[in-house]
DNA sequence: ATCGCAATTATTTTCGAATATTTTCTATTA
DNA sequence: TAATAGAAAATATTCGAAAATAATTGCGAT
């Protein structure tokens, strides 16, 4: 009655789907990850499922045993404060170049990322929880467009695998977080605006802080 | 009569034949990779195809474009420059890392990769070339033993994929390296002897300029 | 009871046919 | 001639069946 036409050219991006079950939990750290289970809640076909699981292998969210099939990467705490940390350096970098570089469009997306993401950020703790995964793209989203105008290719790139390896533990701590969010809202706002004056050496630091606080917080809770 | 037990799990790497063939640029930077070729070429069916395909394109050696397949990703002065930055700032954190916690296994592990590496670049240069896909292999095998011991796993990832990278300028510069044989020689000799010694900071130093010097030779081909 | 081993089941891996899309070519019209 | 539309060819993408491997179970011997 409505099987057909499920050709989708890079369509709803199982990869994605996949990634953000992985960060979210839904598949916990160790899981086996069977095709079987998989092709039928994804309703996709085994190749597909098998390059997706393969990409995220390099991304670091899969681990592949030949043989023997794919699992969920463990998290540990060792691995959150060396991501953590490098996570931060290449941040501090690349919003100095942006800052540097950055045009009048970019200062806009800035602008433009950071309303969407204080929206949801305003509200009462539990509609904010309640929409959690917006805020989870909203919030990459924003850091995003505060690097968009840096140079480095390279450097944007393993910014973007680190954060991408955050999320995991970012959503380790999202329960724990009420009262945060006042705070987390101020810290962002601070962000963009010294961005937004061009204050290269203030922003790092801002950002800084930011990661540093909530990687503590997660790591608390392991 | 030898057709039949294709059946290799892991086995005879399509990932890293499609990669060293584009290292070595039978596939040129650009050109597109079709699906009916590459599937005669590399005796492999479509699906394995675009799985070792997809990882590619996750390490940066291919870019998709949905719909319209992939192509080499192309290379470039700019990018040169950048990956030298990143590769020699990992390696040298790498190396001092490694030089901390190594153990007598890591040790002998460098002195035999070293001795490997170092049969190939005592020959005649003639001879040197018609091995350089062995020389390749085994000069990787030798820095990856340098800083094997090395804590960080996500550091050790990390430059990983920028040696990786690096490879395909390395080709670049290959062919006009004769006369340079003896000076690699010794540089990899005295970067083990460092090593061997415990002397992070030696080691660091000499494989920065070991690195740079490489690079340099090869920003001048392009 | 426990160990070894064969038979069975569960799972992964490969492959190519079927389908959808993009590109190229050709005919038609302004 | 240039532009456009539509058909044909080339190409990419998806899917599931079939082959190969790994895990499990059952059974007999010690």
């Amino acid at each position: 009655m409505d099987a057909p036409n499920t050709y989708q050219p890079g369509g709803r991006d199982i990869v994605a789907l996949l990634r953000s079950d992985i960060v979210s939990s839904v598949h916990a750290p160790e899981t086996r990850l069977k095709f079987a289970e998989l092709t039928k809640s994804y309703n996709v076909g085994i190749g597909s499922l098998r390059e997706a699981l393969s990409q995220l292998v390099s991304e670091g969210f899969v681990t592949v045993e030949a043989g023997k099939g794919f699992k969920v990467a463990p998290v540990s705490g060792e691995e959150l404060v060396e991501i953590t940390g490098h996570f931060i350096d290449f941040e501090k970098r690349a919003i100095t170049e942006s800052i540097a570089a950055g045009d009048d469009d970019w200062e806009s997306i800035i602008v433009a990322t950071h309303h969407r993401l204080s929206i949801i950020e305003s509200l009462p703790w539990a509609e904010r929880m309640e929409r959690h995964s917006e805020w989870v793209e909203r919030h990459r989203a924003f850091h995003e467009s505060l690097v968009a105008a840096c140079r480095g290719t390279w450097l944007f790139r393993l910014r973007s695998i680190m954060f991408d390896q955050l999320d995991r533990y970012r959503f380790v701590s999202k329960n724990f977080s009420e009262g945060m969010g006042k705070k987390k809202f101020n810290e962002h706002r601070n962000i963009m605006q010294a961005a937004i004056e061009r204050d290269a050496e203030k922003a790092a630091r801002l950002i800084e802080e930011h990661i540093r606080d909530t990687s503590d917080r997660a790591l608390t809770m392991l």
